[in-house]
RNA sequence: GCCGACGUAGCUCAGCUGGUAGAGCACUUCACUCGUAAUGAAGGGGUCCCCGGUUCGAGUCCGGGCGUCGGCUCCA
């Protein structure tokens, strides 16, 4: 058997060599050094004997590897391998965990613990009248650290299903029964699973799948951090298990850097910036919605008009429809059926109503108002639409996800023939609008769901519409199966927030329902009545969403154009008001919004004042300036940056929020 | 909605096993008139989230509600 490494060398081995084998033939330091291999890009335990022409790999020359493709790739995984590495000791960490969790809690149920991004956990049921806490985790930090000071190797053994429904079953382990019992029943029928393997490291023996790093004590530092409900599968029906977070590194240092990073991300969170720098505020009597200060509203404002700004040459025509509307309304649309008990309904003269939970409904009964001829499509309505959904106390989250909210709303009504053009406009428009502000998305294509209305041959049509555009403009996105809207699929775009929590920007939703479902028809050339195809597109999202990403991801350090406060003017003492006075008078001649801190205050308290609340410029005006009409600018963050004619700055700066300079 | 935690001055937070509330910043006033991230001093400010209960006495203990935070589910 003869293997390539990744820096090309060939190293022969014997069959039935294991990993461990491979790395003490490279070198002794390697061998203690290795956690794992990598054959042809799949991680493997040490102790297993690497694949030969027999093996999973399948048929080929002896010595060659899959497909006779050359000779198998070999990696030796160590603590300098990073991710994958990194997620071999969270494993590693996750079983520790439940180890530790069955040694102080005898009875308790264990279900699965897998890696994660930065961490790993596990999902417990704790027996009838415990629970545990954050307050806990000490203890079961403490336990865990007896296990990896024991040096507990990791053993691997494979036995049959048989033989692991009886274990699990006599250790009254019941999730692990359904794992397994769901393994051999969604098991391709071409390759039926008639065995499982099993972990095993001190006295506890896990169902998994592996590979796992040789001992307990290649987890170097690790730390507990939370505890938290999480249903079994996913599924809000069954049992409420409890999940506990925690993360693994190589090093205390890393494990503190780590901790650290996460605390500075912190710094960022929308919801501290916010009230923090003016812009916005909650209150206990108006849950999930957002008063906006004067500040706040000025960047909205300035959004919305952007909006506008951009929408206009793009042919859309700008509408406003009611808030609150009849229960038939609802009933026509599905939302009644689907939503009543997310949405806000009152009653009037024993009418039922409710608010507005989307524009859709709206702008189709608008629409429908009228007769249309083919020679005016496409129709598109664009509303900065206020919505009110009323969503679960718990799903609430600052501006991110709010029960009140603007969207900067538009619906295409347009001919089947129009459709392609249209989706692709609506993409170059969210990719224009994200350039702005320099930002990225992720596109995710989000096919028919379980609960849907509408003809399968629609939901064909649509899905394969909303592929093509992606395609032809050689865009990369996740398919994301079964997660479109109740009405048609969607391709949606995502940002995380400061935590790598992923969120919903803007959407491209296409729907052949509503126009069937409120009866949307245009007068065609053959003078007779047309269906024609809607489409629904949300760029920005929300806009309370897109300031909450937008804070985030600039450190509340807002682009000069869209800033509350554009410059401060700092006069050195009292005895330069007057001249201060006369800057301010210039930038107000620009529309620069541009504040006097007028305090009988040191310089440095002023700068320090206006640096907190990240004003991008700091007009300091004193003896030297009045004399000479200049002002002496100080970039925020930057510092000092020289002095220039009152006008020179004036005009830089109106042209900065004229060209929308992404600064 | 579900699991866990938390809720004290505008903000950030102290307040031990129950004895009637405190700091820093912010705010007001006075003095200082200052050249690029905090001048000093004095002062005002609290139904300790709400409602009930236990107790001679509750910010503190117990129950319920509301809100927030971390997850889960959901997200038209």
């Amino acid at each position: 058997m003869e293997f390539e490494l990744p820096d090309g060398t060939k190293l022969p081995l014997p069959d039935q060599a294991t990993g461990a084998d491979a790395a003490a033939a490279i070198g002794p330091g390697l061998a203690r050094a290795a956690l794992a291999v990598k054959v042809d890009g799949e991680l493997r335990d040490l102790s297993r004997p690497l694949p030969n022409s027999s093996g999973p790999h399948g048929p080929g020359p002896q010595g060659s590897g899959p497909n006779g493709s050359g000779p198998h790739k070999l990696e030796i995984i160590t603590e300098r391998s990073g991710e994958p590495a990194l997620q071999l000791i969270r494993h590693d960490a996750a079983h520790v965990l439940a180890e530790a969790v069955l040694d102080l809690y005898p009875g308790v149920k264990i279900s699965i613990g897998p890696p994660i991004d930065d961490g790993f956990y596990y999902d417990f049921e704790f027996p009838e009248g415990v629970s545990i806490s954050d307050a806990d985790l000490e203890a079961i930090e403490a336990k865990m650290r007896q296990h990896v000071a024991a040096d507990e190797p990791f053993v691997r053994e494979e036995v049959t299903v048989e033989q692991a429904l009886e274990r699990f079953r006599a250790e009254d382990q019941p999730y692990k029964v359904e794992l397994i019992e769901d393994l051999v029943r969604n098991a391709d029928p071409d390759h039926p699973v008639d065995h499982v393997s099993l972990y095993t490291n001190g006295k506890f023996t896990d169902l998994c799948r592996g590979p796992h790093a040789p001992s307990t004590k290649r987890i170097r530092a690790f730390k507990l951090q939370s505890v938290a409900g999480a249903y079994w599968r996913g599924d809000a029906n069954r049992q409420m298990l409890t999940r506990v977070y925690g993360t693994a590194f190589f090093s205390a240092q890393d494990l503190q850097q780590h901790l650290e990073r996460i605390e500075q991300a912190r710094a960022n969170d929308h919801r501290r910036l916010g009230p923090q720098l003016g812009l916005f505020g909650f209150s206990d009597t108006a849950p999930g919605m957002a008063f906006w200060y004067p500040a706040g509203a000025q960047v909205f404002n300035s959004l919305v008009a952007l909006s506008r700004e951009m929408g206009a040459p793009r042919g859309y025509s700008e509408v406003k429809t009611p808030q609150l509307y009849d229960s038939s309304l609802w009933k026509i649309s599905g939302h009644w059926d689907k939503y009543r008990d997310n949405m806000f309904v009152t009653e009037a003269e024993d009418r039922a109503m409710a608010l507005k939970p989307m524009n859709c409904p709206g702008h189709c009964q608008l629409y429908s108002m009228r007769p249309h001829s083919y020679r005016d499509l496409p129709v598109r309505y664009s509303e900065p639409g206020l919505l009110h959904r009323n969503e679960p106390s718990g799903t609430l989250h600052g501006l991110l996800r709010t029960r009140s909210f603007v969207q900067d709303d538009a619906h295409i009504f347009c001919t089947e023939e129009q459709l392609q053009d249209e989706v692709a406009a609506c993409l170059e428009f969210a990719f224009a609008t994200y350039a702005v502000f320099g930002i990225d998305v992720r596109l995710e294509l989000s096919t028919r769901p379980e609960q849907r209305i509408g003809a399968e041959a629609l939901w064909d049509h649509s899905e394969a519409a909303l592929k093509s555009a992606l395609e032809t403009h050689g865009l990369d996105y996740d398919l994301n199966e079964g997660d479109g809207a109740f009405y048609g699929p969607k391709i949606d775009m995502h940002m995380t927030d400061s935590l790598g929590r992923s969120w919903q920007l803007g959407t491209v939703q296409l729907d052949y329902n509503f126009p069937e479902r409120f009866k949307l028809s245009y007068t065609g050339a053959d003078n007779a009545e047309h269906r024609q195809v809607m489409i629904h597109r949300a760029l920005m999202g929300s806009y309370e969403r897109f300031i909450g990403i937008l804070l985030e991801h600039t450190q509340g350090q807002l682009p000069v154009w869209l800033t509350p406060v554009q410059a401060i003017v700092v006069p050195i003492s009292d005895r330069h008001l007057d001249y201060a006075r006369q800057v301010l008078a210039r930038l107000a001649e620009s529309d620069a919004r541009a504040e006097l801190d007028d305090r009988t205050e040191s310089v440095s308290r002023k700068i320090r004042d206006a640096e907190l609340r990240k004003v991008p410029f700091m007009l300091v005006v004193g003896d030297r300036e009045a004399e000479q009409g200049q002002v002496s600018v100080r970039e925020r963050h930057a510092g000092d940056v020289g002095s220039l004619s009152t006008d020179e700055f004036a005009q830089r700066l109106s042209a900065m929020t004229k060209n929308r300079a992404a600064n």
